[in-house]
DNA sequence: TCTGGGGTCCTAGGACCC
DNA sequence: TCTGGGGTCCTAGGACCC
């Protein structure tokens, strides 16, 4: 049987904070936006004592307080975890499994796929390999974090929860249905709840009434490809073997959200130069220049649209892009140009490398 | 007192070309 | 009066993830 592990740091941003504020420790300690909790913002992470009192991951900080109004609120500071997930990564890469180096996949600052490489010898055990992980992201960083054993790159990613905090689970064929059947669908990796919601409509509310449904009827109502795909998430099938090549960004984007919405569009405008020029830093980093520019806007209270263009030629020219991006304001229905803007973001698509 | 900021991938329809 | 079939590119939007 081919092996593959998931790797997830245990509550990764608030462990990075408690770490250089070992006062903080076993505090409910909520990481998100600027760290005020009056201002507009939300939950990036919460420590598992502020978990207690339901604040988790994506709640509004206003909510957050009301929940937990003695814990303690820290900014997003994602140089510090972006350092921290580069040792992470060098870690697990550095591994070996069967004899030769591991492939890896890094799938976000805190998370990633390990598997075996391709001419690997005998393997071993799964559960010593994760042991090992675990043991070596520790020594590596201080930090501990859980491992998903599966058959396959799904089955692994769906068993890492079940191991949190600081342990692991395996899933496989022999024990998927069993485990996950009778969970809602969306607890499947892939199904949100937009689609959990169509799948409700079809009278399929868990992952094993999902897996023995009819393929002909999810495609009518899902679409030729994504119907039959997400019955195979419930079956543990619709798995992706693990890609180790190097990840190369396609793109990169800026947002903001006012804290008070805005309806004047010169400040609107000036916002999208602003944006577009940080976007344009990061742009200069990878070398490559941009090829498409788009813009978002959040309209209050939650409506988002979205303009882009393909530049005539490639630039990372600021003020060509900057009156690309703006020129994206004039596509606005007059409707829409009526309504006070919530939240803006460019990005900007650069040319793929090597064509 | 609602709902961040960074991404990825997929789909559908129209334009355009041969 | 009737107007193919196949392909690519562009744009807008939807959905999902961490």
């Amino acid at each position: 049987m081919g092996w593959v592990l998931h790797v997830d740091m245990d509550q990764f941003i608030a462990a990075v904070e408690i770490q250089r504020h070992p006062e903080l420790a076993d505090l409910p300690v909520v990481v998100g936006g600027r760290g005020d909790p009056t201002e507009r913002g939300v939950v990036s992470t919460a420590s598992y004592a502020a978990r207690e009192f339901g604040v988790g991951s994506g709640m509004p900080l206003r909510i957050a307080k009301r929940k937990c109004p003695d814990a303690v609120f820290l900014p997003v500071d994602a140089p510090a975890y972006e350092a921290v997930s580069v040792t992470v990564m060098e870690t697990l890469r550095s591994l070996s499994w069967g004899g030769v180096p591991v492939l890896v996949q890094v799938l976000g600052w805190d998370e990633a796929f390990v598997g075996p490489g391709p001419e690997h010898g005998d393997l071993e055990d799964p559960e010593d390999m994760a042991a090992h992980v675990m043991a070596s992201v520790l020594a590596a960083t201080g930090l501990h974090c859980s491992v998903g054993i599966g058959d396959n790159t799904l089955r692994a990613k769906n068993a890492t929860d079940f191991g949190k905090p600081r342990g692991t689970y395996t899933l496989t064929a022999a024990n998927w249905l069993e485990v996950m059947g009778d969970r809602p669908t969306n607890a499947l990796w892939g199904i949100g709840a937009k689609t959990a919601a169509k799948l409700a409509a079809l009278g399929l509310d868990t992952v094993a009434q999902l897996a023995a449904s009819d393929p002909r009827v999810l495609a009518d109502a899902l679409g030729p490809t994504m119907g039959p795909y997400y019955r195979g998430l419930a079956v543990g099938t619709s798995a992706r073997p693990i890609d180790p090549l190097p990840y190369v960004p396609r793109g990169h984007g800026r947002e903001t959200t006012f804290q008070t919405d805005v309806d004047d569009w010169s400040t609107i405008a000036d916002e999208v130069r602003t944006l577009t020029a940080r976007v344009l830093a990061d742009i200069d980093a990878e070398g490559r220049p941009a090829v498409r520019v788009g813009l978002k806007i959040r309209f209050a209270p939650f409506i988002t649209v979205t303009r882009s263009l393909t530049l005539p030629n490639p630039t990372n020219d600021r003020e060509a892009l900057s009156d690309a991006a703006v020129s994206l304001l004039d596509r606005l229905e007059p409707h829409q140009r009526a309504r006070p803007v919530r939240l803006l973001g460019v990005r900007l698509e650069m040319t793929p490398p090597g064509g």
